[in-house]
RNA sequence: CGGGAUGUAGCGCAGCCUGGUAGCGCACCUGCUUGGGGUGCAGGUGGUCGUGGGUUCAAAUCCCGCCAUCCCGACCA
């Protein structure tokens, strides 16, 4: 294995398909869009899930699954949800040789065959609110794909919630929009400004949808995750009813959210440097790797080995996630990088010299910090450095965002920005969607969120100069 | 779907202009060597040159078609 990779400053684009690759966190597949999530990219996966698991289910939510083909005519049924996804469905129309009576979408979203069954399952107020999971995978036909942040099919959870009123179906959307927050922030690291989307860039379907956007090391924003308040919308064209308190037929108000294996790319790219992928101790499959640093050939598995061994039992028993590095046809050099580039977050050298202290070398990750650990202290030690590895790169990646967000007065000074050093720019917006859409054909940048926290606008509309009805997050987007 | 480029070993490339037994680096295998930041040496395995046709005694190389991939735009979690 090769184990240069292009450095950022060079072409970023190229570092981040280099970082996937050689981390071996994916690899491509033999079709077309599609990628292969290898063992060590999809423990990454699995650590994120079990804790977005967590968090769903705490917030009263239960996991169910449904079926992976939607007939096309439950697909039609809401009107601007089948105009916004039909461009990228995949469609079966053979089965068992034979033509089907009627084509099946492979599911680019489930509202369709989740509200269909809704219909079924909801009859009276006693049966609301409805709150439901789904982990699954999904298909969009997209034009252009990279791993991770756009694949043909992918991996990610939805959830589907009907309410019997609209200020419980909005509460539910904030609180889940919360829950993205607080995941991206808290197991992530990765800062995030959440916000409400603008028309032109709501779901298909939703009254309004949310989302959480992150800024890359490039300067441009990825969504992380959305939150869409559905309206009753979806009731409607499913005929989801029931009887309220007062025995009059009413529509419930949905919601759905999600987000996918998406994350996995912005992990990358707001932690990663030019010696690989660095990842933050809440996800990462092994938070201490050990390599052994043999000293004579022959002798190292008697002298050495025991004692790493030994070690790693203690880190284990105090439940952390630890890999012996034992290979005994690497040297400790290539094993430095080979880990350094999978973005384990401590590494800890141990050879004759520090079994004759009874210490090891503790190395960080990140800041490439060594210290000598007594191994008496060891469990202790590695118990503070990983949470603190974990809190320094969630502020690093904070100042990189807050360096990195500019408030711009003129149009001018925007279209200055947008062209060099991209970014977040907030500025006036006068709600037009001609504003919006001018702005994007002249910088490319689109308007990513209306932020919750906005303040009132205090100045006019960047581009047309007339009042602003709100200060909105300008970027160039993933 | 428009504009540009590229398809030769697992990966990265040379060879093509000027047709004549398919090569280099990395990876992989074997042996020795080395071992606290990607050891070194020697030997070796592996390719219907994207694909179909044409020209020719002879095609990776020249000509035509097709397919695929990548980059830049329009669409998107």
């Amino acid at each position: 294995m090769s184990k240069e990779i292009t450095p950022k400053g060079e072409d970023y684009s190229q570092w981040y398909l280099d970082v996937v690759l050689k981390a071996e966190l994916a690899d491509y597949a033999p079709v077309r869009g599609c990628m292969v999530i290898r063992p060590y990219g999809f423990a990454v996966w699995e650590a994120m899930q079990a804790d977005m698991d967590r968090r769903i289910k705490e917030t009263g939510h239960l996991n169910a699954y449904f079926p992976l083909f939607v007939p096309k005519h439950l697909l039609e049924k809401e009107k601007e949800h089948v105009e916004g996804f039909s461009p990228e469905c995949a469609w079966v129309t053979i089965g068992g040789g034979e033509e089907l009576e009627e084509p099946l979408a492979i599911r680019p979203t489930s509202e369709a065959m989740i509200c269909t069954m809704y219909a079924k399952w909801v009859k009276s107020w006693r049966d609301l609110p409805v709150l439901i999971n789904q982990w699954a995978n999904v298909v969009r036909w997209e034009k252009v794909t990279r791993p991770f942040l756009r694949t043909t099919e992918f991996l990610w959870q939805e959830g589907h919630t009907l309410h019997a009123t609209e200020r419980e179906a909005e509460e539910e959307t904030m609180r889940m929009l919360g829950m993205y927050r607080d995941f991206y922030q808290e197991v992530l690291a990765v800062p995030v400004v959440p916000g409400r989307k603008t028309d032109s860039e709501k779901f298909a379907g939703a009254l309004r949808t949310y989302s959480v956007e992150a800024l890359m090391g490039d300067g441009r924003a990825l969504q992380g995750a959305t939150s869409h308040n559905l309206g009753q919308h979806f009731a409607t064209a499913y005929g989801i009813e029931f009887l309220d308190r007062d025995q009059q037929r009413a529509l419930p108000w949905s919601t759905s959210w999600g987000a996918s294996t998406r994350m996995i790319g912005g992990l990358i790219m707001t932690h990663g440097d030019d010696s690989g992928l660095i990842l933050p101790p809440k996800v990462a499959p092994y938070q201490v790797v050990i390599v052994p640093i043999p000293p004579r050939k022959g002798d190292w598995n008697e002298a050495v080995l025991p004692k790493c061994r030994e070690v790693a039992a203690l880190l284990r028993g105090a439940g952390v996630r630890v890999h012996l590095d034992d290979r005994d046809t690497q040297q400790p050099g290539f094993k430095y990088a080979d880990w350094e580039m999978r973005g384990v977050p401590l590494r800890i050298e141990l050879g004759q010299r520090d079994i004759e202290g009874s210490q090891c070398v503790l190395v960080r990750r990140d800041t490439r910090a060594k210290e000598n650990v007594p191994l008496g202290g060891l469990a202790a030690r590695v118990g503070e450095v990983l949470p603190a590895l974990q809190r320094d790169l969630l502020e690093r990646a904070r100042r990189f965002l807050a360096e990195n967000t500019r408030r711009v007065s003129s149009y001018d000074e925007f279209k200055q920005v947008m062209a060099d050093r991209r970014g977040f720019l907030v500025a006036g917006w006068c709600g037009s969607a001609d504003c919006e859409a001018r702005v994007k054909q002249e910088t490319r940048a689109t308007i990513r969120v209306i932020p919750l926290d906005g303040a009132s606008p205090s100045g006019p509309c960047v581009r047309c100069g007339q009042p602003a009805t709100a200060e909105v997050y300008f970027a160039q987007a993933y």
